[in-house]
DNA sequence: CCATATTGCGTGCATATACACCTATACGCC
DNA sequence: GGCGTATAGGTGTATATGCACGCAATATGG
């Protein structure tokens, strides 16, 4: 019996979790942005400028953890934070035209990863994981 | 569509284990340790004494993020690290009386967490989904 | 219009995660 | 025994995670 036979899914998901983090690091390593930034930026250009807190509830994230994950990507201009002339205690995030650039870059790359998850784990069982996954945190929602 | 929609699997494992471990967390809290530190004392006391590299290959994590996920519970006196005496590169982790109390406490509280979650989601399904996610987790597998 | 509540956000702290690089020890072969 | 190699482990750096707390700006109620 190693930890994976302990039955406890938190650390079931978590184990899966760093694991297919570390598989699409490797597959996007070529881009030079992270997963997490991958998605991050992915929402911010679909979803358009946004508060800190929109942008947070979007990714359903923690709000401070996002505020920290937006760092390293302003740092590197693949966004741009602005205030708020209405109300100044917003603060708006915009993809800049270099981070739409390092995205495309990234979706080619990361379409790879989906596609190679799908082909070892089967397109059908991977739909379905990702729906029972989405449920599941749902089920524990505070 | 919100981020939820993205259908990355890495991001859709990352959103789950993130609100399961904070669901945990909220059910463990009276226990003073952090889920993944449950997992951690419980592998030591069922697994025996055993060096850093063993206990990151029974935890199928990487052995510099365990390293360093053993200080606060040493500190605290839930284990101990040894020397050993045939091969001084060794170091032996042995969890403590002090940290099986805190086991204990901990497993009962952990119980109602494992009870709850599958009550909201269901007993089936929680299996299932577990499988899964240990198997996509091997798929991906350096 | 002022006092209070609410909201948006930043920061300190602690833990988690892992790669690159380093040191010390053990082992194997000659 | 000694040298090259393999192994166990630590550390620097960077990102991720979220709670508690504080501050400033806005909204609200009288």
């Amino acid at each position: 019996m190693s930890a994976l036979d302990i039955p406890c899914y938190s650390f079931t998901a978590r184990h899966a979790s760093r694991h297919l983090a570390q598989f699409y690091e490797r597959m996007i390593i070529g881009s030079g942005i992270h997963i997490q930034q991958f998605t991050i930026l992915a929402i911010i250009k679909h979803k358009g400028p946004l508060s800190i807190i929109e942008l947070a509830q979007e990714l359903a994230m923690d709000r401070t953890t996002l505020a920290r994950s937006l760092n390293p990507i302003e740092r590197d201009s693949y966004i741009s934070i602005a205030s708020n002339k209405e109300d100044q205690r917003i603060r708006i995030v915009s993809i800049t035209p270099k981070g739409k650039e390092k995205l495309e870059v990234a979706i080619k790359l990361w379409r790879k990863a989906q596609a190679e998850f799908e082909s070892r784990f089967g397109v059908e069982r991977a739909a379905k994981l990702r729906e029972e996954l989405r449920a599941a945190a749902e089920a524990v929602a505070a």
